[in-house]
DNA sequence: TGTACATCAGTGAACGCGCGTTCACTGATGTAC
DNA sequence: TGTACATCAGTGAACGCGCGTTCACTGATGTAC
């Protein structure tokens, strides 16, 4: 009844310093190895005192999937906004050069989101599909824009349209509506790009020999042929 | 000096049994929870005895990798050899759509060999290459048909040709010479027909929708319009 | 055929380790009056 | 302004657990003679 005093004002900001430190260590370890002990070690600091902030272990991995969706979602919409509106095929071309330098510039992060799951850890979808959602965003926006200006070439997709107007529903929720059509195109865009950089990523193309640019620049340019009218 | 006792014939193949407990426990709990002593436990063995067959943890990982490839491998020169060797198109559908059938079969097998590495595992490249590229060899030797007898499309190739001619070296090294070209297109085939999968495996496309295999097809059809001369 | 012996697959106990999590606590901080 | 008090971030000890690996051993097996 009577007023609560309020929190505390925190200074340490030892939340932001645990997530810190948790890239770190995923990004030497891997995510799969991720524990709290190591994390309060780095930190100097006792273990349970992460349960502060994290009520357990994989609490604080759904927070890192989801800042993980986050940071390469703004990365992306940056990426689709750094070119003007009206040049859909540059802002198409601009997210997917985007995309190869996010997932190479923090691979296990991409891993993380869209690697093979964690053992053990079994991922809260409704807490990160909104993230999750955003993060394909700027994709999926282009490729609604190009549609809508009838710049879309997706002669046999009608089939495909059929078949995933009930699955996308959920994609749709993100915000407003987005076409089926749209969003397959988009799944499958987004399904080459993911193809190469997620080799890439592994070692697998091609050991010992250059980086993957010049396949993906090709990969890139395959896309713009095939989905966008001249 | 004197001629050494043969070796028993061993009869409980108990070799064999520890990875068949092995592959079972990874399809429960994925790859890098796996654990010798869980194997012992499924078998009603100790632990120890495992170190009769295996020096040590990472050399049984590392001959599951190898029998995966191989299995996977044994998969693809199958699918080929089913369609007569004259149909190059057919022999190149007939890979595309055995290589999802494979991965969905066996989810973990699949990123256990073209998924995220297990953290603390250094996979043995010299070990394992010769079966990785055998596993690819399939789709190769098509690729490889199809340029032989001039039904390659690959306008846009030659500046990847150049870029790669060093670095797929290694990979022919399983057997002949074979174009880097060829090569090269393979490796963006395969990439397209990984992004799906890994996608669709790890429960990315469509959330709570139908399967993959309209998108699939699509992205098959998308390669022989793209890489094959009518 | 019988016996002594070398082999070696499999065992049980033990090692040291790091893990997630709980618990009762401490002690600085900010509030109420 | 001073004092009593509630709050709560962080601590240290402890829990039970499963792990990979080692070690000395046992006991069945097959061989040599």
């Amino acid at each position: 009844m009577s007023p609560r005093p309020r929190r505390r004002t925190t200074t340490s900001d030892l939340r932001e310093r645990i997530i810190a430190a948790a890239w770190e260590q995923i990004a030497f370890e891997g995510a799969p190895a991720l524990s709290l002990r190591a994390i309060a070690r780095a930190l100097c600091i006792s273990a349970p005192s992460i349960y502060n902030y994290f009520p357990d272990r994989d609490a604080l991995v759904t927070a890192l999937i989801i800042e993980a969706y986050y940071t390469f979602g703004t990365h992306q919409l940056e990426a689709r906004d750094a070119v003007p509106a009206d040049d859909l095929r540059g802002r198409m071309k601009s997210i997917g050069l985007a995309y190869r330098t996010w997932a190479l510039a923090f691979p296990q992060r991409y891993q993380l989101i869209f690697g093979t799951p964690i053992p053990g850890y079994a991922a809260p979808i409704e807490q990160i599909f909104p993230t999750a959602a955003r993060s394909l965003s700027a994709l999926v926006s282009v490729v609604e824009a190009l549609r809508q200006a009838g710049k879309l070439k997706a002669d046999n997709f009608p089939q495909i349209r059929e078949d995933f107007k009930v699955g996308f529903e959920q994609w749709k929720t993100y915000g407003g509506q987005v076409d089926s059509l749209s969003l397959s195109v988009a799944m499958l865009i987004w399904a080459r790009v993911h193809g190469l950089v997620s080799l890439e990523i592994a070692g697998n193309i091609p050991p010992c020999g250059p980086d993957g640019s010049a396949l993906y620049r090709f990969e890139l340019e395959s896309v713009e042929q095939q989905f966008i009218q001249p």
